[in-house]
DNA sequence: TTTCGTCAGTAACATATGTTACATAATCGA
DNA sequence: TCGATTATGTAACATATGTTACTGACGAAA
C-alpha cells in the first residue's frame, strides 16, 4: 500500500483546506485503506463506526434491508467521497444503513478525533460536516415524507421530473433512465411488478410512455399535478 | 421581555459551557423571545432558518403532513430543548417539517453564525452539535425502515416493547399508553380505524388486551418475534 | 338528569401494493 | 449463430391499509 492511492483532495469536506493539512492527513492514512470487490458489502447495517470513512475510489450504495428480500436503496456514492458524517459522532455511532460496493472500492478511515481537531482548526471543514449532515438529513425527512405520503404514482412523477427532459426536433420530452426497472423499484421501495403495473397504467391513461430506458412524457400537466399533490 | 425568561442551562448543547459565555449568549439573546399559542404552528415546513430555534419552555412536536389531511409526528419536543440542529447549516436551510405548538411556547433564535463561533471555541459544543445531528439522523433512518419494511402489527409491537412494562403481583406485564388513539395512530402513520382494527386483531390473538390506555401484555414471546423480524 | 361533544370500536367497502407464476424479449458468451 | 441467462411485462390472486359511516361509552356543561 503506497501512500499515492490516498487522494483526499477532492473530497469536498476538505475542499478548502491548507494543503500542508492535506498532506499531513494523507501521510497518516497512507498504508491503512480498505479494498472492497464489487457487489460485496463494505459495512453492514449495525457495524460500529470507528471514524469517518472515505471512499476513495469506486461507486457504491446504501440501501435499507427489509426482514425478507426487500431492500430500498438510499443513497448512491461515487468516490472520492465521504460516507455517513452524520452518524459518525451520534452516542453508538454505527451505520443505520448497508453499504454495498458496485464497483471495486478503495476506503480509508479518518479517526473520529482527528476530524474534531480539524473541525476545530478550520471553519471550512467544520462548515462543510455540518452542512453534510444537514443536506443528508433533509433528504432522508424529505424521503420519509415521500414514502409515507406519496403514492407510487406520485414518486414515479418526481423521478421523472427531477431528471431534466430533452426535447426532440418534434417537440416532444424524453427522458433517458440510467438504471433498470429493478434497481428503479429499489429506489421507490416497492416490488418490481408493481413498478411495472404502475408505469403500463400511466401509459394507458396517455401521461408518459415508457419504450425501454427512455421516458417519454406525454402530458406535462399532469405529471405536474401529481408532483405538486405530493410537496 | 425581561432576560429572566431565557435560561439557556439546561439545554443539552450547551451543557458544558463556561458560565461566562451563557450570561453572554443569554444577554445577547434577551427581548427576542417569541411566544406561541397552544396547538399554534410555531414554524410550517419550508419556513427558512436564520439561526438555531431554541425552545424554552412549552412543549411542542414535529409532524409531516401529506397533501391530505393525513399527518404524522415525527417528535416531540419538551423544553428546554435545541430544534432541528441539523438543518440548521443545510444548503438551504428550512425547516422539514412542521412544528406545532402542544402547550404554550417561548422560543427565541441563535443566529447561526454565532453557534459556528461557540463550536470553534469550545469542543463541548461541537461535539453536542454533532451528537445531535447523529442521533437525529440515526433515527430518521430507523423510522424510514420502519414505515417501510414493518407492518402495523410490527410498529405496534415496537412501540410497546420500548414502554417499559410493569409488572402487577399475579405477574402480568402491562403498559400505560400516555396518548389517545388519534395520537398514536398519528405516531404510527396510519388512520385511527386501522389502528383500532389491528389492535382489536392482536387482542383476539392472544398476544395483548387493551383496555383503554392500559395494554397487558398476555403473549411475550410473541410480541418479542414481531419485533425481531423488523430490525 | 339531560344533552351534547369527543373518543373509540366496528363493519363494509375501496384501493394500493405485494406475491407468484409465466411468457416474451434482450443480452451475452461460446 | 445458438443456447443460456437475465430483464421485463403481465395476469391472477392475496393482503394491508385507507375511507366512510355508524354506534355506543364517557365526561362536561346546562
Amino acid at each position: 500500500m503506497s501512500s499515492p492511492e490516498v487522494d483526499i483532495s477532492k473530497i469536498a469536506l476538505f475542499r478548502d483546506m491548507p494543503e500542508a493539512d492535506l498532506d499531513r492527513i494523507t501521510r497518516r492514512l497512507a498504508g491503512t485503506t480498505r479494498t472492497c470487490a464489487a457487489g460485496h458489502v463494505i459495512a453492514e447495517r449495525g457495524t460500529p463506526m470507528e471514524g469517518l470513512l472515505l471512499l476513495l475510489n469506486g461507486n457504491a450504495h446504501a440501501e435499507i434491508v427489509g426482514g425478507n428480500a426487500q431492500t430500498m436503496v438510499v443513497e448512491s456514492f461515487r468516490g472520492p467521497d465521504a460516507i455517513a458524517t452524520a452518524m459518525l459522532f451520534a452516542p453508538q455511532p454505527h451505520f443505520p444503513v448497508a453499504l454495498i460496493a458496485d464497483s471495486p472500492c478503495t476506503t480509508v478511515e479518518v479517526p473520529r478525533e482527528r476530524l474534531l481537531d480539524l473541525a476545530q482548526q478550520h471553519r471550512s471543514v467544520l462548515e462543510a460536516i455540518l452542512a453534510d449532515t444537514g443536506r443528508r438529513t433533509a433528504f432522508l425527512a424529505t424521503r420519509l415524507r415521500l414514502m409515507q405520503f406519496a403514492s407510487l404514482r406520485q414518486r414515479i412523477a418526481v423521478y421523472i421530473s427531477e431528471c431534466a427532459p430533452r426535447t426532440d426536433r418534434n417537440g416532444s420530452e424524453y427522458i433517458h433512465v440510467k438504471h433498470s426497472r429493478q434497481e428503479l423499484a429499489d429506489m421507490f421501495g416497492v416490488a418490481r411488478p408493481s413498478l411495472s403495473r404502475e408505469i403500463g397504467r400511466m401509459g394507458d391513461e396517455g401521461i408518459i410512455w415508457a419504450d425501454g430506458s427512455t421516458i417519454q412524457i406525454i402530458d406535462r400537466s399532469a405529471l405536474e399535478a401529481l408532483v405538486t399533490g405530493c410537496e
